[in-house]
RNA sequence: GGGUGGUUAGCUCAGUUGGUUAGAGCGUCGCGUUGACAUCGCGGAGGUCACAGGUUCGAAUCCCGUACCACCCA
C-alpha cells in the first residue's frame, strides 16, 4: 500500500465492479426497503444539493442492504418541460437560426428527443462518481412510454371521477414563455417601485367638480385601471362609510364602477381605498368572486395591451354585450410602457394626487426572468379538496412521518388552504393532455382517438381536435413512487416495494412534490388489502447547502461549487472560468473572479468522493441551512488518510502471520486494551444504528470518526506497539493482538462502508485475504452490517482503560512541562494510591513503562511522610511525582499549584453552596445529591494534597 | 403585516427527556519525525451558551419578551 491516501487511484474501478456484479439490484429475500430518487431534471448538472441528498440516500440504502433488506433505490430523471424546451429552443436559434414555430411541433419534439438521448444523461453519469448504489437497470424517465401511460391513466381516472376540470381562471402567466407556470417557478423579488395616488371622481347627483368629490386610491399598477371593476374599502373604515354602494368614474376612460366594502382591504395601505382589477390580481380575483364583479382582461398572451378589453363573468364566459374600449395610444404596449404613458396622461388631467417610492414584491419567472402576470386563461385543474383530506389524515395519524417533525406543521398548514392545482402548460414538451374537442367545444377524455370514438360513440365524420397543451411536469412527478414501479399494472415490483420506506428531499418541494405524491398515491393506489396506499412511510427533509458566507449558491452570484471539483480538484483559472462562463449578467464577471480568487487562492485540491460524502454527513443535522466550509472537507480527507494508514499498519503487522480470530475465549484471555477496543466497538455500533434510525447522520459520522481516530488509532494501535514490536512477546499474546487488530478493523470498515464506500472497499479487499472466513467473498457492500453484541461491552474494562489513559496523559503532561524528551526515561512515584490504584498500577506496570518510557513505578506507602521534591500530576486522587529535581522550576511549579488550587477551590465552593441549600437536599433526586456529595469529597481530598505539595515547595523556596 | 427556524470557542457546527468542570473538527500557540500516517503525533490557550425577565433545588436546554439573521406566506 502507498504511504498516502490517493482517492483517485482507488475510486476509479470499484463503481464499475459493483455495477458489473449487479449488486445494486434488489437481492435479499427479507423485508423490502425502497427509496425513490427525487428525479433530477435532464437538463441539470450535479450541484451540492444533489451531492448532499444523494449521499444521504446512498448511506441509507447501503446500510439497509447490508442489514439484509431487499433493497431498491429506484432512480430516474424528469423531463423538465420548460427548462428543456427553452434549452433546445436556444440551441435551435444558435445552431440553425430557426425557431420551434418555424420547424413545427413534431419536428421540435423530435429535436428534444435527440438532445435528450445525446446530452440528457449528464447528471446520472455524474451521480455515479458519488458512488450512488441505484439500480440502474430500472432507471426511468417521466416521458418513457410506461410512465406516460401512468400519467394518462391517472388523468382519465381523475376526470371520470370529476376531480379534474377545465376552466378559465387566473393563473401565473409567463409572457415570454407564453405558458402557465406554477407558484414554485415564480420568484418574488423585492424591488422599489412607485405607489401612485389617483383621484377617482365620485359620481353623485349634484355633479359638482370639487376635490371633495374625489376618492383617492393608491396603486402600484396604474395602467391596470383600464381593467378596473370596482373600488374597495374596508367595511369598518369610518372614513368611507358613507360611500359604500356609490359609484366612481375611472379617470381617463370615465367608466363607472361601484364602491364596495370588503374586509380583505388593508386600511393602512395607501388611503385605505384600493382599485379592484379582478383579471390582473389574485386578491382582486377573490374579491370579484365575493362581490360578483366582472373580470376585465386588458392583456394578450404577450402581456401587451389589447385593442379592446375582454369581459368575462365568473364562470369564464365571455360577455359579448359589454364593450370596453382601450384608448388607441395604448394598443400593443407592454405594461411598463403603458404605465409610463398613462402617468403622463393622468398628470395632464390632474388626477394624480401624489407619487411615492414603494418597496414591493415583483413576481419574476425563474426560468425566463420576465415579470409574471396573473392572467385569465383556460386551464385544466385538479380539485384538491377531496384529495387533500386523506392526505392530511395520513400525516396526522402518523402513517407518514416527517423528520424533522416541524415540517409536519408546514405541510398541514399548506394543505389546510390548498388551492386547486393548475396542471396544464402551454408547452410542446411534455405529456400531451388526452382531451379532444369537437367543433362545438365538447370535451372528450380518453386514452386515444380510437378509444374516445368508441366510448362516446362518435362517428368518424365528427372532427376531433386534441388539446394543444401538456401537463405540468410535477403532475408526472406526483405519480413517481408508483409509476416507476409499473402502475397502473399490478406488477410484482409494485407489490414488493410500494409503499416505499423513506423519501429524502429538500423542504422547498414539500408542497410541489411531497404533498402531491401523498394525495395521488392515496387516491390512485391500493394496498394488498385494498386500502389507500401511502407513497412512503417517512419523509426525511434535509437542509440547504449555502456558501461559506451563508449565501444561497447560484450562478448569478458566482458562488456555485461543483461537487466533482471537490472530488477531482480544479485549478483557480479553471474555476474562475467556470464561474464566469455563460453568465446572464456578464458585468458581474470581474467581481466574481475577484471573490473566487480570494476564497480559493490555490483552486481546489482533490479530496475524493469519500471525503466529500463524509463531510456532507457530518453536516446533516436537523438545521435548515448548512454553510459550506472547505476546511471541514480537508479535515475529512485527512480522516480518510488516517484510515488508510491505520490499515497499512494493521496489514504490515498481520500479513503472513497467524491472526485468526475465534470467539469469546480469545477475548476473555486478551489484554485490557483488546477487551477495551472491542467494548468500544460495540458502543460505536450501537450508537451508529440508533442514530441511523433517527436519520442523524451527523451523529453517525461523529461516532465513527471518533471511534476510528481516537479510540482505534490514537489509543489502541499505540497500545499494540509495545507488544508487537517486542521480540520477547509470547506467541499467544502476539496472535491475540493481531487478531483483535484485524477483527476490529474489518468490523469498522463494514460499519463505515455505507458512508465512505470506496476506501472501505479498497482496504477490505486487501484485508479479506488475511481472514479465511471471508477471503472468498466478493465485496464489502454485500457483507452483513455489524451488529452490536452487548456481551462484549465491559464497563469495568472501560473504567480501567480510562484510568490508564489518564495515567499516560499525565506522564505526557509531565514531559511537556519539564521539557523532557521521550527518549529520556524517568522514575515515577505514586502517592495516595487507593487499593484500586495499586491494583491497576501493578497490572499495567509493564505497559506503562513501555508506553511512557519509565525507569520504574514506585508506589509509596500512604503513611510515608518523605517530602519528595518533584513535579506532580493528579490522576483522580492518585498523585504522581517525578522527582526531576535538577529540571524543576520551583517558582513556576508554585504558580501552577496555585492555579490548580484556585480552580478546585471554586468548584468546592460551588458544590458547598449547592449542598447548603435545604431545598436542594429536599427536592433534588437522592442520586443527584449523593453525586454532589461525592464530588465535594473528591475536591476536598485533591485540595488537601495540593496544599501539601505547596508546603513542600515553599520549604525549598523559603527555607526556614 | 403573519408564520417558521436560528443566534454556543476565531470559523463551521454538536449538545437526546433540565442534573459532573458545555463538546468536536478546523484554525491558533508551543514541542516533536519514537519503523501506519507531517493529509501526522503530543501538550496548551480559547466560551457570562445573543440580550433581558420568568419557572425550578438546579436552565445552553422549558416559558415570555427584545435585538439581529435567514427563509416561507401575504
Amino acid at each position: 500500500m502507498d504511504t498516502t491516501y490517493t482517492p483517485k487511484s482507488i475510486e476509479s474501478n470499484w463503481y464499475q465492479y459493483w455495477q458489473e456484479k449487479n449488486y445494486f439490484a434488489p437481492k435479499n429475500t427479507g423485508a423490502s426497503f425502497c427509496t425513490m430518487l427525487p428525479p433530477p431534471n435532464i437538463t441539470g448538472t450535479l450541484h451540492m444539493g444533489h451531492a448532499f441528498q444523494q449521499s444521504i440516500i446512498d448511506a441509507l440504502t447501503r446500510y439497509k442492504r447490508m442489514k439484509g433488506f431487499r433493497t431498491l433505490w429506484q432512480s430516474g430523471t424528469d423531463h423538465a418541460g420548460i427548462a428543456t424546451q427553452m434549452l433546445v429552443e436556444r440551441q435551435l436559434q444558435q445552431a440553425e437560426n430557426t425557431s420551434r414555430h418555424t420547424i413545427g411541433r413534431t419536428a421540435f419534439v423530435q429535436k428534444i428527443w435527440e438532445w435528450k438521448n445525446k446530452s440528457g444523461h449528464t447528471i446520472t453519469k455524474q451521480m455515479r462518481r458519488l458512488g450512488t448504489s441505484v439500480d440502474w437497470s430500472t432507471e426511468k424517465f417521466t416521458m418513457d412510454d410506461s410512465l406516460s401511460r401512468s400519467v394518462t391513466t391517472a388523468f382519465i381516472q381523475l376526470y371520470q371521477e370529476d376531480l379534474v376540470y377545465r376552466s378559465k381562471k387566473l393563473i401565473n402567466w409567463d409572457p415570454t414563455l407564453q405558458t402557465a407556470i406554477s407558484d414554485l417557478e415564480v420568484i418574488n423579488e423585492l424591488k422599489t417601485g412607485e405607489l401612485v395616488y389617483l383621484r377617482y371622481a365620485i359620481e353623485s347627483n349634484q355633479k359638482i367638480k370639487n376635490s371633495a368629490h374625489f376618492l383617492v386610491i393608491a396603486t402600484t399598477r396604474p395602467e391596470t385601471l383600464l381593467g378596473d371593476a370596482a373600488i374597495a374599502i374596508h367595511p369598518e373604515d369610518d372614513r368611507y362609510q358613507h360611500l359604500i354602494g356609490q359609484k366612481v368614474r375611472i379617470p381617463l376612460v370615465n367608466r363607472l364602477i361601484p364602491i364596495i366594502a370588503d374586509s380583505a382591504v388593508e386600511r393602512d395601505f395607501g388611503t385605505g381605498c384600493v382599485k379592484i382589477t379582478p383579471a390582473h390580481d389574485f386578491n382582486d380575483y377573490e374579491m370579484a368572486k365575493r362581490h360578483h364583479l366582472p373580470l376585465i382582461n386588458i392583456l394578450n398572451k404577450k402581456a401587451t395591451l389589447l385593442t379592446q378589453a375582454e369581459v368575462f363573468n365568473l364562470k369564464g364566459i365571455l360577455d359579448t354585450t359589454t364593450t370596453i374600449h382601450i384608448p388607441k395610444e395604448f394598443h400593443g404596449l407592454n405594461c411598463i410602457k403603458a404605465r409610463q404613458l398613462i402617468l403622463v396622461i393622468l398628470k395632464k388631467q390632474e388626477v394624480i394626487d401624489k407619487i411615492i417610492p414603494h418597496k414591493m414584491n415583483i413576481p419574476t419567472g425563474d426560468r425566463s426572468g420576465s415579470i409574471i402576470e396573473p392572467f385569465l386563461t383556460d386551464q385544466w385543474f385538479i380539485s384538491m379538496e377531496s384529495l387533500a383530506k386523506p392526505a392530511i389524515t395520513a400525516v396526522k395519524t402518523k402513517k407518514i412521518t416527517f423528520i424533522p417533525s416541524q415540517y409536519e406543521n408546514l405541510y398541514l398548514a399548506w394543505m389546510k388552504d390548498i388551492q386547486d392545482w393548475c396542471i396544464s402548460r402551454q408547452l410542446w414538451w411534455g405529456h400531451r393532455i388526452p382531451a379532444w374537442y369537437d367543433p362545438e367545444g365538447h370535451i372528450y377524455v380518453g386514452e386515444n382517438l380510437e378509444a374516445i370514438r368508441k366510448t362516446y360513440q362518435l362517428e368518424d365524420n365528427v372532427i376531433l381536435v386534441q388539446d394543444e397543451d401538456v401537463f405540468d411536469t410535477w403532475f408526472s412527478s406526483a405519480l413517481w413512487t408508483f409509476s416507476t414501479l409499473g402502475w397502473p399494472d399490478q406488477t410484482e415490483k409494485l407489490a414488493t416495494f410500494h409503499p416505499t420506506q423513506v423519501l429524502v428531499t429538500g423542504f422547498d418541494i414539500i408542497f410541489f412534490w411531497v404533498a402531491r405524491m401523498i394525495m395521488m398515491s392515496l387516491h390512485l393506489v391500493k394496498t394488498a388489502d385494498n386500502k389507500p396506499a401511502i407513497p412512503f412511510e417517512t419523509v426525511y427533509i434535509h437542509g440547504l447547502i449555502r456558501d461559506e458566507n451563508g449565501q444561497k449558491m447560484s450562478k448569478s452570484k458566482g458562488n456555485v461549487l461543483d461537487p466533482l471539483d471537490m472530488i477531482d480538484g480544479i485549478s483557480l483559472s479553471d474555476l474562475v472560468q467556470k464561474r464566469t462562463m455563460n453568465m446572464m449578467q456578464p458585468h458581474l464577471a470581474d467581481q466574481i473572479a475577484k471573490q473566487t480568487k480570494k476564497a480559493f487562492p490555490n483552486g481546489i485540491l482533490p479530496h475524493g468522493t469519500d471525503a466529500l460524502r463524509y463531510t456532507l454527513y457530518s453536516l446533516a443535522s436537523t438545521g435548515r441551512n448548512i454553510n459550506w466550509d472547505m476546511n471541514r472537507l480537508t479535515g475529512f480527507r485527512n480522516f480518510c488518510n488516517k484510515i488508510w494508514n491505520a490499515s497499512r499498519y494493521v496489514i504490515l503487522q498481520t500479513e503472513n502471520k497467524n491472526c485468526h480470530f475465534s470467539s469469546e475465549t480469545n477475548i476473555q484471555s486478551s489484554s485490557l486494551s483488546d477487551q477495551w477496543i472491542i467494548s468500544r466497538l460495540q458502543h460505536t455500533i450501537e450508537s451508529v444504528c440508533n442514530h441511523m434510525d433517527q436519520f442523524r447522520l451527523d451523529l453517525v459520522s461523529q461516532s465513527i470518526y471518533s471511534f476510528i481516530w481516537h479510540d482505534y488509532c490514537d489509543w489502541y494501535l499505540e497500545l499494540t506497539k509495545p507488544i508487537l514490536m517486542d521480540k520477547t512477546s509470547d506467541p499467544i499474546s502476539l496472535q491475540i493482538t493481531r487478531s483483535v487488530l484485524i477483527y476490529v478493523l474489518e468490523t469498522a470498515l463494514r460499519l463505515a462502508h455505507p458512508f465512505i464506500p470506496f476506501i472501505t472497499e479498497e482496504i477490505w479487499q486487501k484485508i479479506k485475504l488475511l481472514l479465511p472466513d471471508i477471503s472468498n467473498q466478493d465485496s464489502i457492500m454485500m457483507q452483513a452490517y455489524p451488529e452490536c453484541d452487548k456481551n462484549k461491552m465491559n464497563a469495568q474494562v472501560e473504567d480501567e482503560m480510562e484510568w490508564l489513559q489518564v495515567m499516560i496523559s499525565a506522564m505526557r503532561s509531565i514531559r511537556k512541562k519539564m521539557k523532557v524528551a521521550y527518549r529520556q526515561s524517568f522514575t515515577v512515584f505514586c502517592k495516595h494510591a487507593t487499593l484500586l490504584d495499586q491494583k491497576r498500577i501493578q497490572q499495567n506496570t509493564d505497559l506503562l513503562i513501555k508506553i511512557s518510557n519509565l525507569d520504574k513505578i514506585i508506589i509509596l506507602n500512604n503513611d510515608d511522610t518523605t517530602d519528595l521534591i518533584g513535579t506532580t500530576e493528579l490522576v483522580g486522587t492518585l498523585e504522581l511525582i517525578v522527582p526531576l529535581t535538577d529540571l524543576i522550576n520551583t517558582d513556576q511549579e508554585l504558580i501552577r499549584l496555585d492555579q490548580e488550587i484556585e480552580k478546585n477551590k471554586s468548584e468546592q465552593i460551588r458544590i458547598e453552596n449547592k449542598l447548603s441549600q435545604p431545598q436542594f437536599i429536599q427536592r433534588a433526586p437522592a442520586a443527584i445529591v449523593e453525586k454532589e456529595k461525592e464530588k465535594l469529597m473528591q475536591y476536598k481530598k485533591i485540595l488537601e494534597q495540593l496544599f501539601e505539595r505547596k508546603i513542600i515547595f515553599e520549604k525549598i523556596t523559603k527555607p526556614s
